[in-house]
DNA sequence: TTCCATTGAATGGGTGATCCATTTAATAAT
DNA sequence: ATTATTAAATGGATCACCCATTCAATGGAA
């Protein structure tokens, strides 16, 4: 059987690329006889490879953001791989918001600035698959959030307060024209805005990625039932105001207060609570 | 110029396929004549499609982890797309923890189980790109970890004690025997124990992925200069003395005094925590 | 000269055919 | 019955194209 070559005819052109690749270690050769080397596994297939040697790139600092990777044709025969399996690679480092490829004459695939919305989609899927549960997000979320205020009350800057004053305004004014749609994109904005006073990106990422599920069955509800959260500018203010005198026990008392009353508003006819309502629409949030 | 046709003779059998896509839309008729019909940008393209489609039939439930999905080849012509371009999509929702490829007969594209460890890669990636700083995430590790001691207090079983000291068991084994690098390793297990026993998996995996990228450093610092945390076991067992009888207010103080300790460890001679070096091996933590 | 249309090359997007390697079930040989 | 062989299905990878978009260079008209 280790003999048997391959019935077709033609055979073409193989191992024509320059760099073929190591990883066809003949088979063959090492059928029974003298060799008590267990090469190890070796699943590893060619896009992971390639995938890693550009994380690797990125993570030793000779690619940044900005930077461009030679066009595919070029960098498939530099990697000895043909185009296709290239691609692979770059789709996937692409949705992983590491890369962004753009077409045309001085297109090309360039590093991203991070993309902090990419964790939405590592909650959504999580959620989708059934690995967490929306009990555990909207718990996780709460605690979260009362960290949140802690660090945004020690940290917050003029310039954040001004813009949750801002994001307060708009949501009165959607709320005076009867825009609850809107209001609950404002609500959305507040917690951005709220998770981005502390000061700590990493923070803020995990917080978005969380409100932003959150947000989803807000919307959900408030579409298909047209209730509204009461007073919720006016409670915002209070909020706003213990945060700019920096009383976190007020603050942090405040805001739980108003997670409960909205959980209690989402938990009532639980039935149109469903995760595929909610989770619908998959791609929002990566709105580019 | 728009009615220029291909200057190649062959051209092939093509919209052979029976659901030629709805994409090619013909650009050449819309010339200048008499359609205000502005057609959205559609630049979406066909692998965004393709996983789209099938995050949605993950979202309604239609597939769960464990389904398999059609073969490349039919699937392919199901969704009326060359076999390329719907790898493309199944390597990115590989990558993303949503599928898993499988050769042989047999084989296929099959849903899985969430795999939690795909926020580390996150967080990776937002580290390698600048996204996020060192700083920004220990901060945010001290914070949360804080928060969880709570949770952890609170809700940790009598099984996630258990487990925590058989970690410790394991950590004075490898104490005792000098293996340095090991007990980085046991530390990064506390950590993981220490976040299952809040029973929340969201922010379990936030912890998870934020210690993961931390326990990078320890273990280069370690690796690169011999130095070890000294009573380490000892401080441990400290610790979950205070968990284990609820006292949240000391097993909070003895936690964050140990990480300060933790980061002043790695902050003495800073030259040697370059990220590249602890980022350096980008596969760990995807091991299969 | 200035401005605008045309052209052409580079690049990502996508296709189809073909082959390879692995896996498993069915089949044949012992 | 057990074991080796075969065959088929499937993912992995390659090659050779073609298309659509983009943009710099070119060239002609104002």
């Amino acid at each position: 059987m280790s003999t048997k070559s391959s019935p077709r005819a033609p055979q073409r052109s193989r191992t024509a690329s320059p760099n073929r690749r190591e990883r066809a270690v003949d088979h063959r050769a090492a059928g029974a006889a003298a060799a008590p080397t267990f090469k190890p596994i070796h699943t590893r297939r060619t896009f992971e490879e390639i995938c890693e040697r550009i994380r690797e790139q990125l993570a030793l600092g000779v690619l940044k953001p900005g930077d461009k990777l030679p066009a595919e044709r070029e960098l498939a025969q530099q990697l000895g791989v043909s185009r296709n399996v290239l691609r692979e690679a770059l789709r996937s480092l692409e949705m992983a918001g590491v890369l962004r490829l753009q077409k045309g004459v001085k297109g090309g695939a360039f590093i991203q600035q991070g993309d902090t919305r990419r964790m939405n989609e590592v909650m959504r899927d999580m959620l989708s698959l059934g690995t967490i549960s929306v009990r555990e997000l909207s718990e996780a979320r709460v605690h979260v959030l009362d960290l949140v205020v802690q660090l945004a009350c020690a940290n917050a800057r003029r310039a954040d307060l001004d813009a949750l004053e801002a994001n307060i305004e708009r949501t009165e004014l959607a709320t005076r024209e009867g825009r609850l749609l809107d209001r609950v994109e404002c609500s959305r904005e507040f917690y951005k805005l709220l998770a981005a006073s502390t000061g700590n990106k990493v923070i803020a990422m995990i917080v978005d990625s969380v409100t932003e599920i959150h947000m989803r069955f807000v919307y959900a509800k408030v579409a298909s039932s047209g209730v509204a959260m009461a007073r919720l500018a006016e409670k915002r203010r209070q909020f706003l105001a213990a945060l700019s005198e920096r009383d976190v026990a007020l603050a942090s008392r405040l805001l739980r207060s108003h997670l409960e009353s909205v959980q209690r508003m989402l938990e009532q006819d639980p039935g149109a609570m469903s995760l595929h309502v909610a989770l619908a629409d998959v791609q929002p949030g990566m709105r580019r």
